[in-house]
DNA sequence: CTGAAAGCGCTTACAG
DNA sequence: CTGAAAGCGCTTACAG
């Protein structure tokens, strides 16, 4: 590997010349012709651990995410990655496998690379992210989660559930079987429940509520029980993966789809667009919060202000799955 | 920020001292304790950089990626970073948006972070990335591709055609539409298709060949073409993504699968099996992939021997897109 | 515009 | 077991 060193001896000027050159500093044109000629030669890439060593401070932001392989993470981080690129930011992943303890551990790892920021997908936040957020010092975004300390952004999971509630409502139905998860997660499991009971709030439906996970599994068991028990006219599902859940285990009986039971969602997943019928679900804008994101951390990293907390707007899309009744 | 000379000064000791704590040489218990106490107390965490600086290495692997939202990558990602994890190496993501070019300057970018090793995704590799690999020379693994000069780590996708086709024989079609790819993609456009007509070749089968592209979007196209020309009796398609535009397309027409139209895919995506009727299909390996190529860069970089080529199996999933007939 | 020198925070022989 | 010194590859005042 070719040092700036190597590069000055060859164009017979000093390392500091160099450096200059490569930092924008001024040089003469000659000089600078030359300087160009060697290092295109010499293929010469500067040594980024020696330039950060110096500057104290790193083009790195690094995101934590609880696993790749996930509509909304991945959507997320194509927002944050295409923000990050063009503000010459680069994106280091750390992927935690839904552990909360390696939230923790990525924490300080990233504090060793020292990147200049992060951004924290998590579903809750414990007092161990905050110990070692304030030992790291780092500038950090929450997304998809509202904490009072930290900076976040997130989904207005109650109007999501507000404006579900509502359609289905104008759509007639009166016997709800409402599919959650678990009120560790505030976002999903509170928010968008509360949105949805104060929609039904007036009206008198018969509403079931059941808790499962995020995975298409343990759906499709939770909705085989709930039709063991009786068919409610519809089934408000969490999370779009937990209403294919759903749908699975309605196909697999032979129940109609919206005719028998309707189906709704939350997310806008791609999938939820392909499966027949299509999913009546709410769009969550993850391209835009990963833009917006990666946005807000650049500029704390930059000393510039960021609102404690924003909201990205949510819509219904409306598509097959319910029936008028 | 503390550095290793202020942990040296509280401690009483020698810089050296503490770097020998922090890499395992030899300090008698009573300075280690010492140590330790004082860098719990202060919060210190080396800086990598300098680290890196003088050991001349990193522990971080860069994968160049076609795209973060699609099954294949995002399983294969997964499985890099649970390998490189228990290996103690880190791993840096590039995501190129599909275009080629970034492909070329995630290379360089990756120089420039002084990745210890490159694992590419890519669809064509040209001289461009010939060059620009030789020009950092850093060791890399491509996956999903063979190229006689590269480590390659690929899936054996002529199998994979060549069990499907036997597959549908079997099933006892014989008016099929293939739903291709370019050949530009030699796994996905050349091989997967060459294993199916080496499958179908003794046959007379009526067959006709179309081209779309990877997005679901194109294949609702292509597909709603061939229906208004005449209805195959199987649509065979290069990936599940395609299969699922199929449907899609099938299920708007009214359309039933698979009584009036068996479709079948390449893949094994989650959601293959969520859609009605859950999709045959075949099985590829990503997340064993993903293990294998951390694995093997690992490997190169530590200086060990890697075979040129690895193949990975697959495997039929027969469900229930496809009638006998 | 250019160069010599100091220093970023570590690690690594080399002595002791 | 421990410490002083040199050096990794850069950048940044400071002179000139």
């Amino acid at each position: 590997m070719k040092t700036i060193a190597d590069i000055a001896k060859l164009a017979g000027v000093a390392k500091s010349t160099v450096s200059r050159y490569l930092n924008g500093g001024s040089v003469s044109l000659q000089t600078k012709k030359k300087i160009e000629q060697i290092i295109q030669e010499q293929n010469y890439i500067p040594n980024t651990f020696a330039q950060s060593l110096k500057a104290k401070k790193t083009n790195m932001i690094g995101a934590i995410v609880p696993r790749l392989d996930s509509y909304a993470t991945s959507q997320t981080l194509t927002g944050m990655d295409k923000e990050l690129r063009v503000q010459n930011y680069h994106l280091l992943i750390s992927n935690t496998n839904q552990e909360q303890q390696r939230e923790i551990e990525a924490i300080y790892d990233f504090a060793r690379q020292k990147v200049s920021g992060i951004i924290l997908l998590a579903a809750e936040v414990t007092e161990a992210h905050l110990t070692a957020l304030k030992k790291v010092d780092i500038p950090v975004i929450l997304v998809g989660q509202k904490h009072s300390q930290l900076h976040s952004l997130i989904h207005d999971d109650f109007k999501a559930g507000y404006i579900m509630g509502k359609h289905i409502l104008e759509s007639g139905h009166q016997q709800i079987a409402y599919l959650g998860v678990t009120e560790k997660d505030e976002a999903v499991g509170i928010k968008r429940k509360q949105g949805f009971q104060k929609a039904i709030a007036e009206h008198h439906c018969e509403i079931q509520y059941y808790e499962t996970s995020f995975k298409i599994k343990d759906a499709i068991e939770v909705a085989s029980n709930i039709f063991d028990a009786s068919l409610p006219s519809i089934a408000v599902c969490a999370t779009d993966n937990i209403a294919l859940g759903v749908m699975k285990a309605a196909h697999a009986r032979g129940i109609r789809i919206p005719e028998q039971l309707s189906i709704t969602g939350f997310g806008g997943y791609d999938t939820s667009e392909i499966v027949h019928p299509a999913l009546t679900t709410v769009h969550y804008a993850y391209l835009q919060a990963g833009e917006l994101s990666a946005q807000q951390i650049i500029q704390l990293v930059e000393d510039q202000s960021v609102n404690m907390c924003s909201t990205l707007d949510v819509t219904l899309i409306d598509r097959e799955s319910v029936d008028k009744r």
